[in-house]
DNA sequence: CGATCCTTTGAGAGGTCTCAATTCGCGTGG
DNA sequence: CCACGCGAATTGAGACCTCTCAAAGGATCG
């Protein structure tokens, strides 16, 4: 494993203007961007371990992150894909439930996890965003649940793309295409599908005209209407 | 639907004795008990609808209850099985993400969700416990994720059968059994996988003798070695 | 410009589903 | 107390969707 570039975060005064705790106030919160790390990390690189022990909270300042856990002989499900101003890390009690690694290269901020849990108590509005965001966390989960266990590959891949739009969206883009830095295995793990179906069911998306794809990582929506009646199970003749 | 026996919760002085936030200590608290409604709900009802406005966090008191999610075409995800002392609701923004529906005859508790909010600037770690919660329903969502795209039948059927084994041992039971009020569509809904297949997965493990079956609720747990090595995929030899 | 990884495409196998019928369990009413 | 009725569970046979295994075709990077 390569060797990490880490320094300090830089202080600001008054009001936060970084971080998920933007915005908020209270002197304390001073010694948890003391105490945070930047730290840069190369693609493939894992950031977190499955079954480690990690007593950090992440944010993910620049590039993309999958999140994943495996069966014990290697069968993989990746979690959730992680952007900038996101956290993950969230959800770990002791030790992490499931491995981060970095898709592109990466910067993220590792805040200790007994400073942020000893400020929740005295910062207001700290524990409730942290409470917002693992609600947003959960909502996706749960919609994940549904696709994972009901839907057919064309039904997940739509989804996946109708949803990927959204997220851009949200994050700024316009909607009309969507970056996909993760392989077709990534996507393949994420969806509950393989490699080879998740490449099968993206012709018939080329050939109607629906989507194409430029440079591998970037799909072009061409026919939003379309890919969310296949999200939604209405696939009218659609065949591959 | 039927009308809905209500009242309210009576309150009590001093450090809560029931509910989530037991133990707390909080003036204010008063008011989120004053405020909260006791409702009885027949198996079967809907205690909340997919979609529905809810402006409340439901806490189960008794029985059990099942968190679900519909395709448009009638495809359904359970999402969860809730028991008594768990809440549910939490991962709201205005409208329900899931349906939520009785499986026994079940009383819940409801909170309203903006005095909560307003509570949890307010009271000293309720926060952090509402987070506390939302987080193990975190982790469980994730390994439901890895359960549904990632593992067969046989291993989703051990699976859930030493999770629920588990629960049932944090809620003070012994382990060596389980009560399943649920029925087998309910199971395959929550397992990815239909009612048929749910039921072919049972024989065998019956017939191996490593569980067996009372009163169609109950299963009695013979082997607990081999559904956790099933669970994890070590079907070395068995068949079905 | 070679090497490697990723993606695509193909053919066949297999696990789970669908459809259908039977059996079982339990509450109801005679 | 027993027969009935209805929903749930089980069992069976065949279809289908996705996976597995395999090979060829691209893309990227040194």
């Amino acid at each position: 494993m390569l060797a990490l570039r880490t320094q300090k975060v830089a202080r600001s005064g008054g009001v936060r203007r970084i971080g998920f705790a933007e915005g908020l106030q209270g002197g304390s919160l001073d010694d948890l961007f003391l105490a945070s790390v930047r730290r840069s990390v190369a693609p493939r690189e894992i950031i977190v371990c499955e079954g480690d022990r990690s007593d950090s909270v992440f944010e993910v300042v620049e590039g993309v992150v999958k999140l994943y856990k495996l069966t014990p002989d290697g069968r993989r499900q990746v979690t959730g894909f992680v952007y900038p101003g996101q956290l993950f890390g969230l959800s770990q009690q002791g030790a992490c439930i499931y491995t981060a690694e970095a898709i592109t290269p990466v910067v993220v901020v590792l805040y200790p996890r007994a400073k942020l849990d000893h400020l929740a108590a005295l910062v207001p509005g700290l524990a409730q965003r942290m409470l917002a965001l693992a609600t947003r966390e959960l909502i996706t989960a749960q919609e994940q649940m549904l696709l994972l266990g009901r839907k057919t590959a064309v039904e997940k891949i739509a989804s996946f793309i109708v949803a990927q739009a959204a997220d851009a969206v949200a994050r700024g883009g316009d909607g009309s295409s969507i970056y996909l830095p993760m392989t077709r295995a990534d996507i393949g793990d994420y969806l509950g599908l393989t490699t080879e179906t998740v490449s099968r069911v993206f012709k018939p998306l080329k050939t109607r005209g629906i989507v194409s794809l430029r440079q591998q990582k970037y799909v072009v929506i061409h026919d939003h209407t379309s890919l969310i009646n296949l999200a939604n199970g209405n696939l009218h003749g659609f065949e591959y």
